[in-house]
DNA sequence: GTGATGGCTTGATTTTTATCAAGCGTTTCT
DNA sequence: AGAAACGCTTGATAAAAATCAAGCCATCAC
């Protein structure tokens, strides 16, 4: 590993408190390896041998079944993946693949699991991390279930301007039908979406989005942190 | 607290290794109630300031936004609930109401996060329940997402057999208007699903459903253990 | 440059799901 | 017992979302 990588992980939540032995352990086990695009790098079914960590690139988490997929996160840099599944050591719920050329630091499962036996400021950054993903999850869930797709892009697009700090235009971080499918959606259901969140002043040119009136915009969307807010 | 009730939340999994000394001091803070059905025991959206164990009775978890409302899981006895936000200081996700007359344990959650503070074996327990809980709301969401309403009865009508120990008859755990709603779907629609599994050796009698064929409703349902087995 | 590819959009259509309305059978309450 | 309330079902209808098909446009390879 680079040492900027080191220091890049190490000032994760994760495990930034955790003994400097410990980590050290970690490290030692580590490969970094950098992928190409749209290379799989994790499949849903086979066993977590390692706890992933995106450095540098951007990666798509997925779920299939029964021929029909859908996309379920998109991760940036930096950020560990799989985390519940290493330390369960149970099979990945999830698959993901490399959306851009990414660099990705894999730490065996067992040594992870091992050094979270053994130190207690990793275990417990364990689950701060973990609540925290939970919470997020069950948000997803009421999203899903309590919204409409249209009333979930208009709350997407609110969180992603507010991302961009607000600013009336800002570009969509991905290919549309990436996100469709993130939102539970078609992509000729996206598009018509997008035309019709124009009456709220949501105007659209490639990935390009500005909304005109953020308040009109609110009063169809009606955000709630207990729905939106990611880190509430 | 009773000596079986003690007993009885010693033996939960994230209570079940941790120091006696730490266990004592929960149990000091720590006070039941019983409560009628149709209580509404907490609201989404207000500090956590308990967490709770169900005892005995019956509790629904559910979601509300805009006037909609969603049941997001059923407890059953012996189990704890909204850890991840006792943990993490934050507002409550979800509401619970009780369905029956309840028992319900309620910890303090500063003691809870001062206990986890010191105890070591208690944060590792936490870790494995966080995880699962984790996996189980990401489950939900593929759930969700990649399957028809149909498709996710099916599948529930056959992990209740599972949990029926396989028998071709077994009675459904709460009204169908709840059940319904669990899978994201209205009562009217649950009706006529139900219906619709006639085709697939499917019979409903009140509560009561029968399956004559699973291997025939399996067909249509394809479960899978990375959506349908609570325990992967 | 040219052709192929792939994402996006649009229109037409179908399927899925929700809504509205009414009736049935139980249970509950007085 | 009778009335009221409630859950379930059913039919009719409407809305939401998916599918199918085609065309547009930008990108990319050759």
């Amino acid at each position: 590993m680079r040492e900027s990588e080191i220091r890049e992980i190490r000032s994760l939540a994760i495990f930034a408190d955790m003994a400097a032995d410990a980590f050290d352990r970690l490290c030692r086990g580590a490969y970094v390896q950098t992928f190409p695009p749209q290379i799989e790098l994790i499949t849903e079914g086979e066993p977590s041998d390692f706890l992933h960590i995106l450095s540098e690139g951007h990666v798509e988490m997925f779920a299939r079944w029964n021929g029909r997929d859908t996309t379920m996160a998109l991760l940036r840099p930096v950020t560990s993946f799989i985390l519940a599944a290493t330390l369960r050591d149970r099979p990945y719920l999830m698959s993901a693949r490399t959306l851009e050329k990414s660099r990705i630091v894999l730490l065996p499962s067992e040594d992870v699991r091992a050094v979270f036996e053994t130190d207690n400021a990793f275990a417990r950054a364990v689950v701060a991390e973990l609540a925290c993903d939970f919470r997020d999850v069950v948000k997803t869930t009421k999203n899903l279930k309590l919204r409409s797709s249209i009333e979930r892009l208009a709350n997407y697009l609110i969180r992603r301007q507010t991302l961009a700090q607000g600013a009336p235009s800002f570009e969509l971080p991905v290919e549309k039908r990436k996100i469709a499918s993130l939102l539970g959606m078609t992509p000729e259901n996206f598009s018509r979406a997008l035309r019709t969140l124009a009456e709220y002043g949501v105007e659209v040119d490639g990935l390009t989005v500005t909304i005109r009136d953020r308040g009109d915009l609110e009063r169809l969307a009606r955000p709630t942190p207990l729905i939106d807010d990611p880190a509430s």
